[in-house]
DNA sequence: GTCCATGTTCTTTA
DNA sequence: CTAAAGAACATGGA
């Protein structure tokens, strides 16, 4: 559920709740969703305060009083969110942070799968670029390196960092780019546009609260609508919006990837 | 029971 | 070295 824009719209969410709050209890109910394993994360929380909250590719990342940081991966299935501690605790409520300011509430990180997790370390060597930010000479140099089909490279976090697979496919297809092309042979002029769209629809996505497919919601609870507005993604069998021929979809790296035959080439 | 899922990482294979 | 393909992780919904 989570990729660029549900991260940066939890972390948006989450911001006036935390930034400012001291932590004054933490509960963890599950050891092994913290890196690295055996860490003392009550420990290294309690009494802290919470000076900032940033989004670095899918990651939401802390910035503590002591200027350490760490930071929390929703994996497919995470939420993060913020409210009253009295109110019951859904299943898989791994970790629970009570804090006192601005007010009295609860920090609650749920997730049923586990392929996310709290990260007690903040290596970025395997980050790639951000995309909002990312300029189109960059992106040219980096995929004309690579053989792989389009499809894959956008999703290798070290090429680009914080799209997955929503967005690559959003993305292909407002630039008019299909998924099988191989990196290295697009054109600059190809890239170009490819930038630009991908900038376009994670912007947004943003503004739409991100999309809620299933578990996604954000800091306060509610889910995001741009689900409504994907033109591809989910939509294999329907008409294309464009062209009204039928989106198809196929398996590309490992990932269902949804597209227009005739409007992306 | 089956298949599929917004992610990441590791292994195998070529 | 590159990269494709597959599996693994764990849970739940259709």
């Amino acid at each position: 559920m989570p990729e660029l824009p549900e991260v940066q719209h939890v972390v948006d969410t989450l911001r006036p709740h935390v930034v400012g709050a001291r932590i004054d209890s933490v509960r963890l109910n599950r050891r092994d969703i913290v890196q690295p394993a055996g860490f003392n994360l009550r420990g290294a929380l309690s009494g802290k305060s919470i000076i900032d909250i940033s989004r670095r590719a899918k990651r939401i990342v802390f910035l503590l009083d002591n200027g350490q940081t760490f930071y929390i991966h929703l994996g497919m299935t995470g939420r993060l969110v913020v409210i009253q501690p009295d109110v019951p605790k859904p299943r898989h409520t791994h970790l629970t942070i009570d804090i006192d300011r601005p007010v009295i509430s609860q920090i609650r990180f749920t997730d049923p799968r586990r392929f996310g997790g709290v990260f007690w370390m903040n290596d970025e060597s395997s980050l790639g670029p951000e995309p909002l930010t990312i300029s189109p000479r960059e992106l040219v140099q980096r995929l004309t390196k690579t053989k792989r089909v389009i499809k894959s490279a956008l999703l290798d976090q070290k090429l680009i960092a914080g799209l997955g697979n929503i967005y690559v496919d959003e993305s292909l297809f407002d630039a008019g780019i299909h998924p099988e092309r191989n990196s290295n042979e697009l054109s600059p002029d190809e890239i170009g546009r490819l930038c630009r769209s991908i900038k376009r629809v994670l912007k947004k996505a943003i503004v739409s609260g991100g999309s809620s497919l299933r578990d996604y919601v954000d800091a306060n609870g509610n889910r995001g609508s741009f689900q409504k507005l994907h033109r591809v993604y989910g939509r294999s069998g329907e008409a294309c919006v464009k062209c009204r021929s039928t989106i198809v979809s196929k398996v590309l790296g490992g990932r269902t990837t949804a597209f227009c035959e005739k409007c992306q080439s």
